[in-house]
DNA sequence: TTACTGTTAAATGAAAATGTTTAAAATTAT
DNA sequence: ATAATTTTAAACATTTTCATTTAACAGTAA
């Protein structure tokens, strides 16, 4: 069982993305087409994509809906709404307003453009307080 | 395509396991051995492993290795340890103490026994200050 | 326009994962 | 020690994934 996602000939590519390397020039690289090259790195990034989603799973098995934050939100006010959420439940969130709203940054730095959401992110909250997006 | 690694099947079987149920008693729920729910969550823990070992390899490729934290190490000596290899490559880690330990607390919760941390450590560093456990 | 970059679709063969059964072995609890 | 629980192995059929080729299409820059 190989121990991670990636296949060797996807690890390839992606270093070499990475350089800033040219699908073709890769191609030549490694002495195949442009178009899988192309192939191949889509496929690198529908594992990556699979893993991410494996783990947010994962979280909500031991955490429960919070609420949504909806595309087009401040984040300082999605901060304030989790806060709020959380102690309409009872739970304390553990994090201040500055950690969570990096947590929210890092679980999918995408989905924020300057000080807005931008798209609909559901929230996760367990017992300890610990949240999660998704 | 799925959008996860976990098949239906043991997505089923952890949601039960979280419950508390036996592995026998599962297979009466769902109609098969308990040899059977055995494998099937066994899978599903590879297929979590394999969706964080990902994870690792992603932050490996744009990060670098910083430091060892050694099994038996204080949580406040490994991040002061932390802030000084940064600062010998030259990069300021985005994190003050307390974040720090968070991060390497959520990284794997497993590894930590009150203040101390039960096994090797490697950390890694990004040109951002961005920090990686592993 | 021409050249370069990236994407997409369809088809194919090889490789790997999944769920299943049966049976035996190892662990843990009573 | 006995019973319950969990783990492991072998074998099999089905399904899925992977890399690849070929050919076409879209966007951008010289």
């Amino acid at each position: 069982m190989k121990e991670n996602l990636l296949t060797d000939r996807q690890k390839e590519v992606l270093r070499y993305r990475k350089q800033g390397l040219t699908q073709q020039q890769i191609a030549d690289l490694i002495n195949t087409s442009k178009a899988n090259v192309c192939t191949i790195e889509k496929a690198a990034q529908e594992n990556i994509k699979k893993a991410r989603d494996t783990l947010e799973f994962l979280y909500t098995l031991d955490a429960n809906h919070l609420c949504t934050i909806k595309e087009g939100t401040d984040f300082i006010v999605a901060a304030k709404e989790i806060f709020n959420e959380a102690e309409k439940m009872g739970i304390k969130v553990r994090y201040d307003t500055i950690s969570l709203i990096n947590r929210m940054r890092d679980s999918n730095p995408e989905r924020f453009r300057a000080r807005y959401i931008r798209e609909d992110i559901e929230v996760y909250i367990n017992g300890d307080g610990e949240v999660y997006f998704n």
